[in-house]
DNA sequence: TGGCATT
């Protein structure tokens, strides 16, 4: 048997929750030997590893198909230290009896990325080639691979992986190309990285997988959440208020399901809501973080559909103007009696139509947060094209404002690779043309802070070349 | 006036 030394040995108080003997370091190194004898198998090999502690796993590498030993193999120890060890001692440092070589070990490439060489590359024009990509890397290093990624039809995704010799010469092209330039016919500047290690790739795709399946579009899927039902009890109870104050809507609109959902926001909490500052406008960043919680699409669900405030309304464009309550003929009194921070929830819904919902979210437990959407366009005169959008609107507040139309099945705002920040403009894509045409009808000419949202149908991609 | 992609 092999005598550990000193290091190896577990500590003598282990915090609590570690790992039970026998199992690994959660940090442990799997390493990688190579230049093995062909004809020895894990057993012979494993004195060889064990005076640097006790192994984990040590798995020689064998063809699938021929199960011919490939001279190979991966070591994972229980301590990480014990790996760390053996590469000092033997990386390079002896060669095994018959081998030309030296044994190599070091981390697997699947371990570390300060090892990675690879790097992944997006925004191309989607005509170029590897050649043309290899033009573009080459006054970095030496490239061992480069391919462009590309469809069942050969076409390109526009993105290529490229592998240089060595990590620090994949280093120094992210460092110049990253950002450095838009290729003609991309959407943004090139993004130049290091392609994602295995497990990313997996959790990827795993994740992708859940996108599919549907569930990151909860608002039609969540129907009768405890929210809905709350927010229903709520909706009976505001009937009242409403008539008693006078609605500012015009007849057969309806009314916001935003109401509701703040005054329930108000009973839970026994806290008035926030009323924002008249001159604030859109640029209150309260407001803006609060609405950015994603788990705030289901409770609004019950209500889509509901038009909040019809387009070119008077009242309402009054009120953008000079920030004033929008509904001439409401009675405070009655309002604030019932509800104390009424009039502040009608002036911050007139300016946030659909994420004046967002306090609930302070106040009930959330649903789980949603895996971030996946970009997808919806067919035919679904996809709208918004611009004026204030800067601080991100995907999250687009969301909000147009889930109230239907079932939004993608929204995103553009962004500026280089600033980060908005470009002002945004896509959101419903599931049927009609939602996508009302709300063109109630949010085009909207008016957020100085300007009015510009709200039409996005320009077919391409008018189509028949030949 | 996107679709931002990972062999």
């Amino acid at each position: 048997m092999v005598r550990l030394t000193e290091s190896e040995r577990r500590p003598q108080l282990p915090p609590p929750g570690a790992r039970p003997d026998g199992a690994k370091d959660l940090d442990a190194i799997k390493l990688f030997v190579g230049q093995i004898p062909r004809h020895l198998s894990e057993r012979d090999l494993a004195p060889l590893f064990e005076q640097f502690g006790r192994i984990y796993e040590l798995t020689v590498l064998k063809d699938p198909y021929t199960g011919l030993h490939k001279g190979c193999a991966f070591l994972t120890y229980c301590a990480r230290d014990s790996a760390i060890k053996a590469q000092i001692a033997l990386h390079e440092q002896k060669t095994l009896p018959g081998m030309a070589r030296p044994i190599q070990v070091k981390p697997a490439d699947s371990e570390s990325r300060g090892g990675d060489r690879k790097l992944f590359v997006g925004m191309l024009n989607k005509q170029q080639s590897e050649e043309d990509v290899l033009r573009l890397f080459q006054p970095f290093g030496v490239i061992d691979e480069c391919t462009v990624l590309r469809g069942p039809d050969g076409s390109s995704k526009g993105c290529a992986f490229v592998k240089f010799s060595s990590h620090t010469e994949a280093q120094a092209a992210i460092h110049a190309l990253h950002g450095s330039q838009t290729m003609p016919g991309a959407s943004s500047s090139l993004v130049v990285k290091f392609a994602d290690t295995d497990k990313e790739r997996t959790l990827r795709r795993m994740q992708q997988m859940v996108g599919q399946l549907g569930i990151l579009a909860p608002s039609l899927t969540l129907p009768f959440s405890p929210y809905s039902a709350y927010a229903q009890a709520l909706m009976q109870q505001q009937t009242t208020v409403l008539s008693a104050a006078g609605t500012y809507l015009s007849p057969g609109v309806g009314f916001s399901p935003c109401h509701i959902q703040q005054i329930g926001a108000v009973s839970l909490n026994g806290l008035p809501a926030t009323p924002i500052a008249p001159a604030s406008g859109l640029h209150s960043p309260s407001l803006l973080s609060a609405a950015a919680v994603p788990g705030l699409v289901a409770p609004i669900n019950g209500f889509s559909g509901v038009v909040p405030f019809p387009a070119g309304h008077p009242a309402l464009e009054t009120v953008y103007a000079n920030g004033l309550i929008p509904y001439p003929a409401q009675s405070p009194t009655v309002a604030e009696t019932l509800h104390p921070a009424f009039s502040g929830v009608q002036q911050y819904t007139a300016m946030y139509p659909a994420a004046a919902i967002t306090p609930i979210a302070h106040n009930v437990p959330q649903p789980p947060p949603l895996l971030q959407q996946q970009q997808r366009e919806g067919p035919e005169g679904c996809n709208l094209f918004i611009y004026h959008l204030p800067q601080e609107f991100g995907d999250s507040e687009l969301t909000h404002m147009f889930l109230p139309f239907g079932n939004v099945i993608s929204c995103k705002v553009f962004m500026d690779r280089a600033t980060n920040q908005s470009k002002c403009f945004g896509f959101v894509s419903f599931d049927n043309p009609a939602s996508a045409q009302s709300a063109i009808q109630a949010m085009n000419g909207f008016q957020v802070g100085m300007k009015r949202l510009k709200v039409q149908l996005k320009r077919p991609k391409d008018p189509g070349h028949p030949y």
